[in-house]
DNA sequence: ACAGATATATCAGTTATTGATATATCTGTT
DNA sequence: AACAGATATATCAATAACTGATATATCTGT
C-alpha cells in the first residue's frame, strides 16, 4: 500500500516540533477553533502537555502562512460565536501530519526491535 | 505489565525535542563517542534529520546537566582516540526515553484509531 | 611532513516556546 | 440590565533550543 509522497519542501519540517504536531494532530478529525484546539491536546496527553495560548496562536499564523491549515467558516451549526476562527488542514497539511505519523510509527518499531521497550500489549 | 514509574521532575521534559530525543535513542544501544551519535542520528533518519555539531554538543552538555547521559571512559578496545568523549544512558535517562517512546505509541495507535494512516503492515 | 577525515568546542544569529497581560464576547444569574 | 465568570483571540518580553559557521586539535595513510 503506497503513501502519497511528501513534497519535498516539506520535507525539513519533519520532525515536527510538538506544538505543530498536536495542532495538526487535533485538526485531523475535523475542523476547530483556537481554544478548542488548546483544550483537545491537553486532552490528549493527559494534561502532561500544555500549550499556552502564546505558543497557539503564534503556531496557528505559522501554519497559516505554510499553508498546512486553512481558515473556514464555522459549519453552520446553532451556536454562533463571533469571537471563533474555524481552522481545518490543506492537503500539504495533511500529508505531513501522515508523514510526521509514519515516522513515529518506524521509530517505535525499531525501539521494539532493540527492546527499549515492552511488546505489542498495553 | 507494568512501566517504571518516570520520576515527577522529569515529565515536564515530554514530549522530547527532536534533538533530545536522538541523542538518547541512539545511546540506547550502548555507549557511544558524540561524533558517531551525530552520524547514527543521520542514518536513522535516513539522512533527512540533520544534527550539526553545534546541536549536538550542547546538547549533550545539556543531558550530562540533567543528569540523563554520563561520560565513561571508552570500553578498552584497542582503537585508541584520545579525542573521543563516551557517553551512556543513565537510569533517568533510560526511563524518559522509555517515557517517550511509550507516548509515541499511543499516539500512533491513535492516530490508526482515527483512520489518519495506513495499517499495521509496512 | 602533508592531506584529508575525524572529533570536540564555541559563537552569533535565528526560530520557537513560555508565561503574563490585555481585550472582547459569550452565558447564566439576579 | 447589570454583573460574574468562562470563553476566545491576540500580543509582548524573556527564555530556551537550534542552526550554520568557524576554530582547533588529533588521527590515519602516504
Amino acid at each position: 500500500m503506497k503513501r502519497a509522497q511528501l513534497p519535498e519542501e516539506l520535507e525539513p519540517l519533519l520532525p515536527l516540533t510538538p506544538a505543530v504536531f498536536f495542532v495538526l494532530f487535533s485538526l485531523a478529525d475535523g475542523e476547530k477553533h483556537g481554544y478548542a484546539i488548546m483544550q483537545e491536546t491537553s486532552a490528549l496527553s493527559g494534561g502532561k502537555f500544555r500549550m499556552g495560548p502564546g505558543t497557539l496562536y503564534t503556531t496557528l499564523q505559522r501554519l497559516l502562512d505554510l499553508g498546512l491549515i486553512e481558515e473556514v467558516q464555522g459549519s453552520g451549526g446553532v451556536e454562533q460565536d463571533s469571537r471563533r476562527r474555524y481552522y481545518r488542514l490543506t492537503g500539504s497539511g495533511k500529508l505531513l501530519l501522515e508523514a510526521e505519523v509514519g515516522r513515529m510509527d518506524s521509530v517505535v518499531r525499531l525501539a521494539r526491535r532493540r527492546k527499549l521497550v515492552p511488546g505489542t500489549a498495553e
